[in-house]
RNA sequence: GGAGGAGUGCGCCGAAUGGCAAGGCAGCGGAUUGCUAAUCCGUAGCGGGUUAAACCGCUUGUGGGUUCGAGUCCCACCUCCUCCGCCA
C-alpha cells in the first residue's frame, strides 16, 4: 500500500509508476473518493465534538437540563449516523482502490514490457568444458535411485518429487551451509509455521494478484505459505522496532507450497518446478536510508552461496513489468545448468521498501519520529533446485558427483555415484 | 472437542458505582549534580486541520448491538491461561 498523502501530492508520479509495471489504475477516482472522505470526516468530527460537550454538560445539569440536553443529542445522534454510515461506504471502496496500487518501482529499474527485457547485470564462475556428452539432472538421479518422481505420483499426483539416499543428506547439508554463512551477517534462524491466516498473507502483497498461486484450507479457512517470508513479515506486525535494533535479519527454513495454476504444460518433467519444495529464505526489517545497502547485502550473501557451491550464475536485473506487487526492485540469481543448456532461476531477492509494513503496520521509532520501517527478503538456498545445479555442474564422465568443497564437512561422502 | 477465567496507549505492571482512560516501571528527549550512577522535568499512537501552530476527533484484543453516553451491559469472533478428553 502507498500513502495516500504521497498519491494526492503526486498523482502523476503513482499514475507513471503504476503504468511501468503494467497496472492500470483510476487516479481520478481515488482521489475524488478520499476527498470525499475527508469532507464527511469533517461533518462527522463536529457531531462528536457536539456529543462531546453535551457529556460533559449533563454531568453538571439538574433534571429537567438533562431531559432537554438527552432529547436534542438523541436527534443529533441519528442524524450523524447517516453520515457515518456514507463515510463506511466511501472508506471501504477507497480501500478497494488504494491495494489495486502496486509498489512504485525505484528510478534506476530497467523499463520493460515482460520478462524478456530483464537485464543481464553479470556473469560469475567459470562454466566448465565437459569433454563427454553431458547428462541431465533427471538422468543422472535415475541412475543412482536419487528422485522418485513416480511413485510421488502415485501418492500425491503431478509436480512432486521424493528426494532419496544421498540427495537427501545433500538436502540438509544444504541448510547448514545456509545457516553457517547466514549467521556471519546476524540473521536469526527461523522454523517458521506453513500455514497463515488470509489478513496476514493479505498484508504481504500477494492475494491482489496472482492469489491463484496459493493453496486454500477451506475448512480452517488457513493458506499454505508460497515462502517463509509470509510469515516472517508479518510475525511483527502491529509493532514498533527501535532504530537501534535495525537492521533486524532473520533465515527462514520451511517447505514452500505453490499451485503452479498459470504453468500448465510449463517444466512437468522432474523437479525443477514443484508443487512443494523446501526453501532457506533471508528477511531484513530496515531504515529507508539503509534499505538499497540492505538488498545489495542479500544479493551478495546469495552470491557467495553460489560460489562456495561452485556454481556458475547470472546476475538479472529485473525490468518494472516482471517486478511484482509489493516490490521495488529486485535482482534474480540464475544458477548455469549445462544439462538443459541455459540459465534458471534459482534466487529471488526484492526491496519492498515500505509497501508491505504500511499494511502490516510495522514500524520504528527513530530520531525522525515512528516511521514505517523498509523490508526486504532474498532467497539464501532453493534445496530442490540448489541440488538439481550441483547433480549437473559437478557430474562426471561415469555419471558421479562429486560435492563441492563447501559441503563435505556436513556429508559422510565426497562423491554419489 | 468439553468446562471455566482473562485481554486497558510499541513493551511490562495496573486503577476506573454506565458519565473526560488514574498511576507506576521501562524506553526515549532534556536539565542538573558528578563517577560502577542518582535526582528532576517532559514524553502514547493514528487521523483531520494549519505555512507552522492552535484546535478537533479516534483508539481499553477485533467486529457488531443496546444507550443521549460503553473499558464497564449484550452478541459473535480472535488470542492467552486453568482443568478434562485426545495425541507425536
Amino acid at each position: 500500500m502507498l500513502d495516500i498523502k504521497f498519491i494526492r501530492e503526486n498523482p502523476k508520479v503513482v499514475e507513471e509508476g503504476s503504468r511501468k509495471k503494467g497496472v492500470e489504475i483510476d487516479i481520478e477516482l481515488l482521489l475524488s473518493l478520499d476527498k470525499q472522505k475527508r469532507e464527511f470526516l469533517q461533518k462527522i468530527e463536529e457531531f462528536r465534538a457536539q456529543k462531546n460537550k453535551a457529556n460533559e454538560d449533563i454531568k453538571k445539569a439538574n433534571k429537567e437540563e438533562k431531559e432537554s440536553i438527552i432529547k436534542k443529542m438523541r436527534d443529533i445522534g441519528k442524524e450523524s449516523e447517516k453520515f457515518e454510515e456514507k463515510l463506511k461506504e466511501i472508506e471501504k471502496e477507497l480501500n478497494k482502490e488504494l491495494r489495486k496500487i502496486p509498489n512504485l518501482p525505484l528510478e534506476e529499474v530497467p523499463l520493460g514490457q515482460s520478462e524478456k527485457d530483464n537485464k543481464v547485470l553479470r556473469r560469475e564462475g567459470q562454466i566448465r568444458e565437459f569433454d563427454f556428452p553431458v547428462k541431465d539432472y533427471l538422468e543422472l538421479a535415475e541412475k543412482m535411485d536419487l528422485i522418485d518422481i513416480k511413485r510421488a505420483a502415485k501418492v500425491s499426483g503431478t509436480r512432486f518429487g521424493i528426494i532419496k539416499k544421498e540427495a537427501a543428506y545433500l538436502h540438509f547439508a544444504l541448510i547448514s551451509l545456509a545457516l553457517e554463512i547466514t549467521q556471519k551477517y546476524g540473521f536469526v534462524p527461523l522454523l517458521p509455521p506453513v500455514m497463515i491466516r488470509p489478513e496476514m498473507m493479505e498484508g504481504m502483497g500477494y492475494v491482489e494478484r496472482g492469489g491463484d498461486e496459493i493453496y486454500h484450507l477451506e475448512k480452517d479457512n488457513l493458506y499454505l505459505i508460497g515462502t517463509s517470508e509470509q510469515i516472517i513479515g508479518p510475525m511483527h506486525s502491529g509493532e514498533i522496532f527501535n532504530e537501534k535494533e535495525l537492521p533486524r535479519r532473520y533465515v527462514g527454513y520451511s517447505s514452500c507450497f505453490r499451485r503452479e495454476a498459470g504453468s500448465h504444460g510449463k517444466d512437468t518433467k522432474g523437479i525443477l518446478r514443484v508443487h512443494q519444495f523446501e526453501k532457506v529464505e533471508m528477511f531484513s526489517f530496515t531504515t529507508p536510508e539503509k534499505s538499497k545497502e540492505e538488498h545489495e547485502l542479500l544479493l551478495s550473501i546469495e552470491e557467495e552461496l553460489m560460489q562456495a557451491l561452485e556454481i556458475p550464475y547470472q546476475v538479472v536485473d529485473i525490468c518494472t513489468a516482471d517486478l511484482g506487487d509489493p516490490a521495488a526492485k529486485k535482482y534474480d540469481i540464475e544458477a548455469w545448468m549445462p544439462g538443459q543448456n541455459q540459465y534458471r532461476e534459482t534466487h529471488s531477492t526484492s526491496n519492498c521498501t515500505d509497501f508491505q509494513s504500511r499494511r502490516l503496520n510495522i514500524r520504528y521509532k527513530g530520531k525522525e519520529g515512528v516511521r514505517f520501517t523498509h523490508m526486504l527478503n532474498g532467497t539464501a538456498l532453493a534445496i530442490g533446485r540448489i541440488i538439481i545445479s550441483i547433480m549437473e555442474n559437478h557430474q562426471q564422465a561415469d555419471g558421479s558427483i562429486v560435492i563441492p568443497s563447501a559441503l563435505r564437512k556436513y556429508l559422510p561422502f565426497k562423491e554419489i555415484k
